[in-house]
DNA sequence: AGTAAGAAGTCCTTTACATCA
DNA sequence: GATGATGTAAAGGACTTCTTA
């Protein structure tokens, strides 16, 4: 337990009237003195667990050090404005180095994102000319049907039957599974999921944004993990890489 | 209870000195 | 030795908070 500290009349009077004059500016010649490494040890060590003295803790430090009690308090007081420039510049690294971090990020989404636009534009280019390959074929009856010998008889998983869409039709837009299946049907005839295509065509392509329902907001948040890119790959644009792959 | 004055403390800026390259 | 840069003890003013009359 402290014990209660009370000032002498001289360390009253010392508080009072510091020996150093305080008006520098009519006493230039004035010595100042730095303090020794002990006092400025002693000094750093209390200021590590109290960043501001009672009264009665900066007479007992000043006692302690020899100093006036009045040069403790004004050590106190520069040494929490080195600590606070201190503090503002470390905040200003982490906030430096966050944003350069964001920006990065930023930067390579970006190109991700022109990538993928690109990609979309040669998708919509190839969609295109399949379907007037199609057109092409349903209006000639001379053709034979197989369409192997039109210009687009390249594409093999072209209809076998005439005006029969299949399965490996859909197959090669890569919808696999039962369930996309029964969507293709629902959407009628063979062809009509080109339409459906051009739909997004026509307003998602110029619009990236939204192609297949996928949102920019959505798309470029933080949260869109690798995963989820994966699967936005895998079942929506490797479809596509399909046509690519077996046409 | 509301208020003005003064004391005491803090923060911020500036000054003056010490030290070093 | 002179000089500029840097660090720091200290001064001074503005402001806030608390006490007291």
């Amino acid at each position: 337990m402290e014990t209660e500290y009370h000032p002498t009349v001289d360390e009253a009077i010392a508080e009072q009237a510091p020996q150093i004059p305080r008006n520098k500016k009519k006493n230039k010649l004035k010595k100042k003195r730095r303090f020794s490494d002990e006092q400025i040890r002693l000094l750093e060590s209390i200021f590590e667990s109290e960043t501001k003295l009672e009264p009665r803790k900066k007479m007992q430090l000043a006692r302690k050090l020899g100093l006036q009690p009045r040069q403790v308090a004004i050590w106190f007081q520069n040494k929490r404005a080195r600590w606070k420039s201190k503090q503002i510049e470390q905040d200003y690294n982490t906030l430096k180095a966050n944003y350069d971090n964001l920006e990065s990020r930023f930067e390579s989404l970006k190109k991700e994102k022109q990538s993928l636009i690109l990609q979309i534009q040669k998708l919509s280019q190839l969609l295109e000319e399949h379907r007037k390959g199609r057109k092409g074929l349903d209006g000639s009856s001379t053709d034979g049907g197989g369409g192997s010998g039109s210009e687009y008889g390249e594409i093999k998983c072209e209809t076998e039957a005439e005006g029969q869409p299949s399965f490996q039709h859909k197959e090669c837009l890569g919808l696999q599974t039962e369930n996309e299946r029964d969507d293709v049907k629902q959407t009628g005839q063979g062809g009509e999921e080109f339409l459906i295509m051009d739909e997004y065509r026509n307003d998602s392509l110029a619009s990236p944004d939204k192609f297949y329902g996928l949102h920019s907001a959505d798309m470029f948040d933080h949260s869109y993990t690798s995963s989820q890119w994966l699967n936005f790959w895998t079942w929506h644009l490797l479809p596509f890489n399909n046509i690519f792959n077996i046409c």
